[in-house]
DNA sequence: TAGATTGTTAATCGATTAACAATC
DNA sequence: TAGATTGTTAATCGATTAACAATC
């Protein structure tokens, strides 16, 4: 009984991956594809930290959470860990979605989803306004709300994308969640309440313009407080 | 000597705000924003915190950054920490803005800046395709890249949306530093290298999606995981 | 083999949470 | 005044960096 209790934790405990070590996954994942393009063979976990700004040692311990694919005197082979990190992120896999909302930020995912070719595969645009349905977008037709449940079911759809208004996005929400879908890719300005078992990723491009405004009036404040020391020191 | 060091030391020291601090700031100011929807007029740390799905001890220390906005026994009133907040974050000043690519995403922006009427104010936009050029959106016309310098200085414009591809980022980032402009919004997937002085945001779409994917995968390893060591349990 | 570079442990740094005295 | 709740200090927790033995 104890034994199996054990068991069971650490499996539980197995790989808590911090969400500061999976933000920057996609990143060196970039870098690789570069380096491969270039025509680089292997890199050393040095080498790439100049090139990325990083330090060396955040380089190796991030790996190190998933696995050692380097070798020591050698580095790491690019062509290789990009592959790992691809299995790493499941962009090896296929991932069917949706888009719900067809406006401009829509149609922009449209884009997006199928010129990266990461494995996934868009399936379906929808839209309530009478005048997008019926559309063909990157050769998807855009469809009706009311199809939503159906073609879900159908299509083995995983993901949906919701770049609809914030009024809208909690009830689209839940009919995706009652759905099925397994992840909600969430544009709306809202915080979206989901089971444990459903996935959000939030991009909220309002805070991203206020963080942008904060750091620009911030650094402007700091470089006038700087240069009114300055002249002040000159002066005495 | 001595003194004056001491001072210029102190001012540079003054207020290094955490990163993860600013990040949360935008979304305080969402909830305060709701609140002051519904009629609230005060809340506490801790009603907020639960509304939040954070700790009130955090939400105050975030807060003790910038000063005391609360009151003991009574909590924050509402809309003042609102507005004190939009200070911080500088969205109380007006931002004008040029957004660069107008194709789907420089649109779907266009909207959004246009739309959120905090202090951000679309002043141009500007394509290299020529079958765009001239065209009309949201009350702003889009122009050809040759004008980008000009008009930067004639419209006072300090932050520029960079919605272009890859490759031409790097070329039209240089000639918006040349021009003096303050910020970028960049949505073009690549690091772009600007001096100090420069705020660089970035968004990059493709890799909030690879994190997704990452949290769609691992989740479903782990209950599968789960799943299976149960059924050993089961069969032991 | 010697040099290079990893994987990994230990040390440092920073951010979050808890606790509580100050005070409205 | 008593109760509530902040502002702030101290304790904990986690993430980053440094160091170095293992090893290719």
């Amino acid at each position: 009984m104890d034994f199996d209790r054990e068991k069971v934790l650490k499996v539980e405990q197995q790989k808590t991956i911090s969400k500061a070590v999976i933000t920057r996954l996609p990143r060196y994942y970039r870098y690789l594809g570069e380096l491969i393009e270039e025509g680089v063979e292997r890199i050393s976990s040095n080498d790439l930290s100049v090139r990325m700004k990083v330090t060396a040692s955040q380089i190796r311990q991030d790996l190190n959470n998933f696995g050692g694919f380097g070798q020591q005197g050698y580095g790491y082979n690019v062509k290789y860990l990009y592959s790992e990190i691809a299995k790493i992120l499941g962009i090896d896999r296929q991932h069917n979605l949706i888009i719900i909302g067809a406006g401009n930020l829509g149609q922009a995912i449209a884009n997006y989803a199928n010129f990266e070719k990461r494995g996934f595969v868009l399936k379906g645009m929808f839209d309530v306004n009478p005048r997008l349905v019926g559309l063909v977008v990157r050769g998807v037709e855009i469809r009706g709300i009311d199809d939503l449940e159906n073609f879900i079911h159908e299509n083995n759809v995983q993901i949906a994308a919701l770049t609809i208004p914030k009024s809208k996005a909690a009830e689209i929400a839940q009919r995706l969640v009652n759905s099925g879908i397994k992840a909600i890719w969430n544009f709306a300005h809202v915080d979206l309440q989901v089971p444990d078992d459903v996935v959000v990723e939030n991009v909220h491009l309002s805070e991203s313009l206020m963080r942008l405004s904060y750091r620009v009036c911030s650094l402007q404040d700091r470089m006038k407080q700087e240069a009114e020391k300055l002249r002040e020191m000159e002066n005495q």
